[in-house]
DNA sequence: TTGACATTTTCCGATAAAGGAAAATAATGA
DNA sequence: TCATTATTTTCCTTTATCGGAAAATGTCAA
């Protein structure tokens, strides 16, 4: 089998950087038209015309037809599927004194289980 | 060219949903062998080591040996670079009531924009 | 209708991921 | 040393991406 379709998830569709970098614009600059990103991208409209439909087949775009162009804006909230499950972890790297906890912490959980999965009662009291 | 590597990024490493179903469990569950993580998921245990090899290169697990086992652990602070790529989009979709607003701001954003990219002054007063 | 513009689609070549199976390492215990 | 257990690595096949170039749609304006 081959690796999951770019389309299959936001995670797969996000992990491009380039089509990153064409979320940002849409965040940033708001609604823009296909050739517009290219101009801005500094990249082929074929190229970026791949992307967006990548993107739209996701829902983390959406398009209008005006005229001869289309014009696409973000979906934000597809992006909250990816915020959600990292948020999940903010805590396990924390700030400053946060964080030398979590890492004493962590270390300590480390070797638990690295105790717990040898046969236990060997000798180290 | 080719789809860039999994483990050219941790955007992409994470694309894979058992990749992501590791990090979770090791989360959780704090540190794990990867047997213990094969047996936990299910799934034949060369599959998950190869999916570790990903996540360890990526440098968002690290591993210790312990005797015939080897330990794997989270490595959060890796995950950071998605989890702050993704708040900037935070504040469009918002909560409550906060959403129909922005999503109305939106919804002027893109017709502004249609008008602004065909040419001014047509019939639309 | 003809022509220019905006964008998508198709075709191509190169690259590599993912799963399964089997082989290769490594470390423990008798 | 010889099995046994824990994990990784190597093959192999299938499938899909990405980028570039060219062809195909679609739309507006004379």
């Amino acid at each position: 089998m081959a690796r999951a379709s770019t389309t299959s998830d936001v995670f797969n569709a996000i992990a491009e950087p380039r089509r990153r970098e064409i979320l940002e614009l849409l965040a940033q600059r708001g609604a823009l038209a296909a050739g517009a990103l290219a101009l801005l991208l500094g990249m082929p409209q074929p190229s970026v015309s791949k992307h967006l439909g990548v993107l739209r087949k996701v829902g983390v775009v959406a398009v209008v037809k005006q005229g001869r162009e289309r014009v696409y804006s973000l979906e934000a909230e597809k992006l909250r599927t990816v915020h959600d499950w990292v948020k999940t972890f903010e805590s396990l790297w924390g700030h400053q004194l946060e964080r030398i906890k979590a890492r004493a912490e962590e270390k300590a959980r480390v070797r638990v289980a690295a105790e717990a999965s040898s046969k236990p009662g060997k000798g180290e009291s």
